[in-house]
DNA sequence: CAAAATAGATTACGCGCGTAATTTTGTTTC
DNA sequence: GAAACAAAATTACGCGCGTAATCTATTTTG
């Protein structure tokens, strides 16, 4: 699995958004969330590089990026990280302390209520035929 | 906010499990779950106790231990920390994220639904008076 | 073509972490 | 009381990370 970092996640989450970009155009799309100089960001690339999250086409005397490892993937592995580490593993006590403790839109407790019902349409079907 | 790393994280939960118990007891209770020799346990103690994370009371020659920081409050920063990473701090495509990706028991589905109804209940009254 | 600019490559450096070993201090035993 | 033991405190060390600066090679400009 390829783990990144909390900086390197910043730079993935650019190209996730848009990709492929060359340097230039990552460092301006990050001059406003991150306070970073433009050498920071390339050393970032570099490790994004060596560890295979993302690729690099030469492009005349530019690189352009663009992601190997996938939002959805990476977004699976932290999650299972976290359902790992902090809740043994178990889904029903994680998703109650989310309910609980973050603060949730009535968008939000639709959303809930929709995924609970498909959930339910194919898991326990409810009156068979 | 006091933050630990995943390995002092496996000492807090010693310590959750059960408090206060000196480094002898810590040491044993880590013995099957993690390879660690007796000095690194207390190494991660001791960081353990500087972060403020836990508390030592002497107890003749040794000290007792127990958790300073809560299992719950641990749990909320963590959790917190992976919703704003790694969802843009929006709930529902991450609650989306567990319903899909993670293997849900029947269960898991009984209480989410009981916990969908109880914000629901609580959060849009559904016929007031 | 020489000089300047620039993209990329290499190197830097302090800090926390994982993983201990060594040293000190206080207690128990002969 | 000296020796042995044990618990705690201190020190160690390589690695990744955050955060760049410097070096190198290539392109652009005068």
């Amino acid at each position: 699995m390829i783990r990144i970092s909390e900086a390197e996640s910043r730079v993935m989450h650019v190209l996730w958004d848009n990709a492929p970009q060359d340097a230039e155009a990552i460092i301006a799309a990050l001059a406003g969330s991150a306070d970073w100089q433009d050498k920071t960001i390339k050393t970032l690339l570099n490790r994004l590089l060596r560890k295979g999250a993302i690729s690099a086409e030469r492009d005349g005397r530019r690189y352009l990026y663009a992601p190997v490892l996938t939002r959805e993937d990476w977004q699976a592995d932290e999650s299972r990280s976290l359902l790992e580490r902090a809740f043994d593993g178990r889904l029903a006590p994680m998703l109650a302390h989310f309910t609980r403790h973050e603060k949730l839109s009535e968008a939000d407790v639709a959303e809930l209520r929709r995924l609970v019902e498909a959930i339910e349409r194919r898991q326990t079907p409810r009156t068979p035929q």
